[in-house]
DNA sequence: GCCCGCTATTGACACTCTGCCAATAGGTAC
DNA sequence: GTACCTATTGGCAGAGTGTCAATAGCGGGC
């Protein structure tokens, strides 16, 4: 026989186990939900012992919870996108930049953030914390971080504009039903009312603290 | 003993015992995620034998399901809501109606559309089915339900809206984070946005087919 | 090349939760 | 009071999860 003498499992590094588990469990966690994959399957696919998975990661909300953190902290942004040119510019390629990211990782993404997952008090915390921390990276890259008196309503917008995004990626890539330029645009104009007339001070615009947008703001045609 | 030989349970009419145990389920499930809700619990709230639950609801998941049913399908909008005025009059005060019935329904609400409850392949389905009607309601209480041909983009993306919306909601109800007036801001301006610069075409606006919005189109003053 | 110790990994046990179904008993009509 | 209908119960079997002592890769010492 070949494997007379082949041993029954290999002993790997943690971190190199670590690692291998997460990515079938990212895998898995992509293609059912969460309360469909039995830490059982985790383990099979991964071809080690269910215990194993308690000893790298707790509980099995645990390790969802480190599939979640890895899908949600893309790095990059400002990173790979240049903070310059006009308002538009900027948003668009932020934009052009999320879909670009969000189109690489694919259905996992959807499946962890568009579903919103398993309703869990921690993971809910885990993924608002990461939409806090795109939500200041986005404010910061449209150059808008500036009074530090009202960030925290300005994040909580912003946060909110990340709903806007997260449903619209799935009607993207999940259904098809809106092509990738629907989604552009949508979230484009989107995110510049929300500049222009949801912050305006902000903007170049003076006006009053909050000049009651009703009265359309006479708007300059934006450099493009 | 008073209880000497009072029935050790009472016996009720089926549809009398579905409305309790279903109200006792909306109340555990607004309280705690799904997964921490045992059916246990919910028969011991209601006072009845665990079987019970399965005998009339089948699946605990259908049971959650019926749940988010009478949560989602809030009747109203159209019945309430007088469509007439100009399209921000009639946006706003579709966002008034919208948050005004929310708040009315409270943590649940969030609870249940908010974190996306379980991820589940039939929960979504409803999620994204109650969705689809509250978008077409808007479109059609907005005066825009004109197309049939781009209905289905369009639906779609209101669709999307509706991820902005309840995301808004999420940070107006849970943290606090925004106002009511905030929220109503940010709601408003989006939707304005949307229908203007997104279906420019079904407006009051000529233009071509799509006429690429980059170039900020001009808006005459909106009567309000 | 052989043995030894370290520790990554296993396998089984106990517990909880769920769905199912035959048996039970509350209530009503006669 | 009696007998029937059926709403309701209670226990059983299966699946999934967390825990922990025992096992066995595998690198290092000689």
């Amino acid at each position: 026989m070949s494997s007379a003498d082949a041993p029954r499992w290999t002993r790997l590094e943690p971190d190199a186990r670590r690692e291998q588990i997460l990515a079938c469990a990212t895998r898995l966690f992509g293609e059912r939900p969460y309360a469909e994959v039995s830490t059982t399957d985790i383990a099979r696919e991964a071809g080690v012992a269910r215990g194993l998975l308690n000893h790298y990661f707790g509980q099995k909300r645990d390790l969802y919870l480190k599939v979640v953190k890895r899908m949600l902290l893309m790095p990059g942004l400002e990173e790979k996108v240049s903070a310059t040119g006009s308002l538009r510019q900027r948003v668009e390629r932020s934009v052009e930049w999320y879909l670009d990211t969000v189109a690489a990782h694919g259905k996992t993404y959807v499946a962890v953030t568009g579903a919103g997952s398993i309703a869990d008090p921690e993971v809910e915390r885990i993924i608002a914390e990461a939409d806090d921390v795109a939500a200041a990276k986005t404010l910061q890259f449209l150059g808008l971080k500036v009074e530090v008196g009202s960030d925290a309503r300005h994040r909580a917008m912003m946060r909110s504009y990340a709903g806007l995004v997260k449903s619209t990626i799935r009607e993207w890539i999940r259904g098809g039903t809106l092509s990738r330029e629907d989604a552009h645009l949508l979230l484009s104009e989107s995110l510049i009312t929300i500049v222009r007339d949801v912050f305006p001070h902000l903007h170049q615009q003076p006006g009053p603290e909050r000049p009651a947008p009703k009265a359309a703001s006479k708007r300059s045609k934006d450099a493009k």
